[in-house]
DNA sequence: TTGTATGCGTTATCAG
DNA sequence: CTGATAACGCATACAA
């Protein structure tokens, strides 16, 4: 049925190595003119397309990576995936994509997944999450993998022991603290995410650390935590708004910019302006920020690069200590957090 | 290095053929317990991992699908993504995602590519173009892929000659334009994407149409095209605005929600209030969409559902004539589009 | 039920 | 520079 290096090397009247060097050309072009022409044009009459899966058995390495994000319909991980898809196809490779629904068990039934089919390198991103069997089992299966000759990295925080690009997010929330603190906000709430999320928490904690520095520290039960997404931020600022905290807040931040989008959404319902009644601000950037109103003030994360960032680090190789990239989050003060005072 | 299954075999004291049927285990479990229990022991032992580009190769097919988007970072195609992985997924199957940039050439490229990779099935979604030249080189592409028994299915118009998940825009828009109308609206613009976009030229059409049917026709002067991106739509309506127009201009319709979007951001810009004066409306209800201020009135895709059922069909048979799956918009009406008179 | 032998489509080794 | 031929890792007819 299907028309095989062998087909066109009769057709070309070649031998099967011979034709498979006119057709590969790779760095030793050590096959003659005429004959490379003959081969090729008996590829192009037969419709010969290689088949990538014996290359890969022949060769030992396949052109495929894998790419495991938490929820490709996510604004930040899409856009990271922009950044990766670039990234490999100037490298000439393939990316497998899947999509974890940020469920630890099936990152590791991928991982599993991506080293049966060989791929060159496993790229994972997403914020790990603060329990220890399920990190160190996927570290483990990352280290075996590596062992293996595959390359690995990973966006998100540095603990599998892997090549990994780790947002500096104690760093820029307390940026933010200090910024929104001389805006004159002095009274503010968190959207916290999970408690067991890391990044959730790293922000959260140099968010608080920095205010409670500057005398303007967050009561306890004014820090909710729920999900990390657009409902889990509307459903938080329900709660705030109910309870009624929300008069005395000055300012809203959620770990994240779709939590702070969705906490908006919630403010409205609730017949809160913004930013009179209350101002907000979130983190990540993620591009479709460009058309909320108000602006959100918000941490830029360059997303994309990012993404083509982690694909070049899995690509390479790095055979000693993990390799930590730090990225540093920057401040951008928009409509939603106007000077208070 | 690697660990094959005949080094399982050698270790369980059984044939390669035995220990092959043992960690199959397919529908024939015709291996004896005791022997399958020593080889799969014997694999763990070992960690085995089955070479999956060798079973390809032996079993003639592969695992993969291959998923190809204008854009993976746009809100609509990451949706759809979404829905592909799932359905994947459920089919023990894995997907190879290539993001286009819109760039037809690519487009082939990558179908290529599938090709070589020796795809079960693939996936293309996006709104093709009125470029006779590309869609049948497009169109023979796909179908050699199909005559080597690969499988395909397309979210976009049915002008490739396989399987499609087409749209209804013109039915959809055409509701549209009568619901509006009936809401008091009669002065409109249209922000209509590319001129060789079908996509953008059918609900362009069926909602200029339904207009000029109800009497109140889109001038051609205050339709205006540009990229089908958040740009477009914010440049679009920054030239309307510039020329004056939207003051004589009740509402203007985006043939995509990134577009409308876009645009409201530019009516902000330009000092327009919404939907005081100018009203918004969209296409495609993507999920952004339920924080945007006001909320936008759309038209809704199950775009999730669209990309679990275009996997169903590019992975099931279907010989004869093409399958042409339409789906309907259902009309959204929001804040952006009050009731006029 | 198990084992042997062959083939899948390429690349790469090693002689000519 | 070219051509046999042996891998590559696995599945599967066929034989035992």
């Amino acid at each position: 049925m299907a028309v095989t290096l062998s087909d066109v090397a009769r057709e070309a009247g070649v031998s099967l190595a011979t034709a498979s060097r006119a057709i590969n050309g790779s760095a030793d072009r050590t096959v003659r003119t005429d004959l490379r022409e003959r081969v090729l044009a008996a590829a192009e009459r037969l419709r010969y397309s290689p088949d990538a899966n014996a290359q890969a058995m022949a060769r030992g390495r396949t052109i495929a990576i894998g790419l495991i994000v938490h929820e490709i319909a996510d604004a930040y991980f899409s856009t990271i995936a922009s950044g990766v898809t670039s990234a490999a196809e100037r490298a000439g490779l393939v990316v497998t994509l899947a999509s974890t629904d940020r469920d630890t068990a099936r990152e590791l039934t991928f991982v599993d997944l991506m080293q049966r089919q060989r791929a060159r390198a496993i790229i994972l991103v997403g914020g790990r999450f603060d329990d220890d069997t399920s990190n160190d089992r996927l570290a483990a299966a990352l280290a075996e993998y590596r062992s293996r000759g595959g390359g690995v990295a990973v966006i998100g925080q540095p603990l599998l022991g892997v090549d990994t690009v780790t947002i500096q997010n104690r760093a820029s929330t307390r940026d933010l603290a200090h910024q929104l603190h001389g805006l004159g906000y002095r009274r503010f709430a968190v959207l916290a995410g999970p408690e067991n999320h890391l990044t959730a928490r790293e922000r959260v904690e140099g968010f608080r650390d920095a205010l409670a520095e500057l005398g303007a520290p967050v009561p306890r039960d004014l820090v909710i935590h729920g999900p990390f997404t657009r409902d889990g931020g509307y459903d938080g600022t329900a709660e705030l708004a109910s309870r009624g905290a929300l008069e005395d807040v000055e300012l809203v931040f959620a770990v994240n910019d779709v939590m702070a989008v969705g906490a908006m959404a919630a403010a409205r319902a609730a017949g809160l302006s913004i930013p009179g009644d209350v101002a907000f601000a979130g983190f990540d950037d993620i591009l479709t920020l460009r058309d909320i109103t108000p602006s959100l003030t918000t941490i830029r994360l360059p997303l994309t690069d990012m993404g083509a960032m982690v694909t070049e680090m899995a690509l390479s190789p790095a055979k000693d200590e993990p390799r930590i990239v730090p990225v540093d989050g920057e401040v951008i003060l928009r409509d939603s957090t106007p000077r208070l005072r």
